[in-house]
DNA sequence: TTAAGTGCAAAATCTTTGCAAATGT
DNA sequence: ACATTTGCAAAGATTTTGCACTTAA
């Protein structure tokens, strides 16, 4: 992925916070949460620049937000198709109860449900809570 | 239900914070979050004391705790089967994009998946963002 | 040059904790 | 009577806002 070309596609600057945070996120199979982001970024960028760029990146259809069980926000790349207008997030999430990483399960699609008479659905969020694969091995170690 | 019973088969006493909460939260079709429920309480008790309540609710295994796709929290009563040890959550909820509250839909079970090798699953998480029946009443009314 | 982005300080929220007073059993 | 629960005040934590300074294009 060319950053740089990401970033003037959605009309955002080159700037240094944005790269560190584009860099960090691409290097990553997990989601990632913004007090994990922040303590890799150290002092580099500032909190409140941190909040900014996330949510600027966030409205571009860049990155994607995933809540995880306890509520709380985590963020990874947005695979190819995302654009500003429509997110296709609608794969499987899986939160590990022992890392608390949430990793993005591209491969699973969810399964289709049929709701009571009267609901309609836009998008199905699935998050299943389990273990990841890296914990399941050091168990087993 | 009898709210002084349930109550004592937890070792709770019976307090009237304790009994408008669960009075409130009884009477809904729907989860309701922490700030609605402090609306309807008005100066009621505390909002100390709610959070408290709440959180002993949720402990005995009287409530359970819903995190919407906003990741804010949601609070309904649980069925039956939930129990101090064991919580029974596993049904489909859904996220109403107009009144954004959060329905139990548990006459849906949540189907099964297959997870990539070596991730292994507890329990399963399926939030639906979609419309409730009564906001598609008025839609099309 | 100039609009967008950043950093700092400060405000607004949200949640938790400590402790004395009130309450249920 | 006594442990539990509540209310208040205050501490922590998290997120947002305002504004002057800096930077990318």
């Amino acid at each position: 992925m060319n950053f740089e070309e990401l970033l003037q596609q959605h009309d955002l600057k080159r700037t240094k916070a944005r790269l560190s945070v584009l860099g960090i996120l691409s290097s990553r199979k997990s989601a990632i949460s913004q007090p994990d982001l922040e303590g890799i970024l150290g002092s580099d960028i500032d909190r409140v620049t941190l909040y900014r760029v996330l949510k600027a990146f966030e409205e571009k259809g860049i990155i994607h937000k995933i809540i995880d069980l306890s509520g709380k926000a985590n963020y990874a790349v947005c695979n190819d198709s995302c654009s500003e207008d429509e997110h296709h997030d609608d794969h499987v999430h899986l939160n590990c109860k022992l890392c608390s990483q949430v990793y993005c399960l591209d491969s699973l699609h969810i399964p289709g449900i049929t709701l009571p008479d009267g609901f309609s659905a836009d998008s199905i969020n699935l998050i299943v809570y389990g273990t990841c694969s890296f914990c399941n091995k050091k168990i087993n170690a």
